[in-house]
DNA sequence: GGCAATTGCGCAATCT
DNA sequence: TAGATTGCGCAATTGC
């Protein structure tokens, strides 16, 4: 699957800087897109169906010139080819083809702008939380520091209290405790 | 400043397919502007020089009807009147203009790019710092807890044996500094 | 094969 | 005046 879909009039080398002025009928179409584009947003679902996980591989480009973009239409060349049928242009279908598209566009755009916007505020409020957990911290170490300052204390007075009755009334040794790593 | 800048054409109904297929001259500009684009990337800076802080505040549109889209180039309407000479695309100094924007253009959406994915992987990097900060906190509340249970332990201890004495060896009570409160 | 979703691109209006 | 942004349409692709 690699064959443009409907696009099989011939692309040469065509200029950037197609489509130079030039009048055209069609006057329904008109009418039709305009009166489309009127209404203020449809609904416009907004959830994402497909996540698309890989990288959009650009077909083979062994054409030097990348694609001549596709600023406006296809037309002819300096040469005076045709590339793109002015027919398909007026063509109703074509036109149908084109309002669909032009939505789904929208729509793409619209929601590839929101998820810009969410992950912003998604950093916004990681850093808020960060801020938060620091502070918790800080104040944990604090209280950490303090319990274990009142043990070293303790620890102290007692064995000044105690060496002179000459024995320990507790096996255990506080000062064990207190040698707890700080860090980490 | 509000005046279109160099639109004096005055832009009535168009239908949104202008620019149907029509030979147009001009090989010397095909040829710069199709040699800029072979490139494949120049420097572009990555510096994010503009802030623009405030909303981009759309000009009052009084008229219903949007703006007809700007998809290719301003031509005539089913009644064939011009609404863009086309001696201005042919001129030298539009195509200038053209291509400097369209380089802007590319140089602007490649920086938005940039600056959507720093923004997802700061998102990223954000979610492991909390990640790291929580476990710190758990490991802090844990030393914590056990220093204080130390604490209280001792205390009874203490208490077991200094009663037969008839006297605490020292005025401080441990029992207090365990009471600190655990929670916040 | 068809169709919606994406994406790159150029144009024109604005903003800075 | 010129570069930067932004909304929009077109056409090519992609994925379902």
């Amino acid at each position: 699957m690699f064959l443009c879909s409907r696009r099989w009039w011939i692309q040469t080398s065509r200029p950037p800087h197609q489509n130079p002025p030039t009048t055209q009928p069609n006057g329904v179409s008109v009418i039709q897109s305009q009166a489309r584009r009127a209404p203020p947003a449809p609904p416009l679902a907004s959830a994402p169906r497909r996540p698309r996980p890989q990288q959009r591989q650009q077909a083979p480009p062994p054409d030097p010139a990348p694609r001549s973009a596709a600023g406006g239409t296809a037309t002819s060349t300096s040469t005076g080819r045709m590339k793109k049928p002015s027919a398909e242009k007026d063509s109703d279908e074509y036109r149908q083809r084109r309002e669909r598209n032009n939505l789904a566009v929208k729509k793409s755009r619209m929601r590839s702008k929101q998820k810009a916007q969410d992950t912003q505020q998604r950093v916004n409020e990681l850093k808020e939380e960060n801020e938060r957990l620091e502070a918790k911290i800080k104040l944990l170490s604090k209280e950490l520091s303090v319990l274990k300052d009142l043990f070293l204390e303790h620890a102290h007075n007692l064995a000044d209290n105690v060496q002179p009755a000459g024995a320990a009334p507790d096996g255990a040794s506080p000062a064990n405790g207190a040698t707890n790593n700080h860090s980490q």
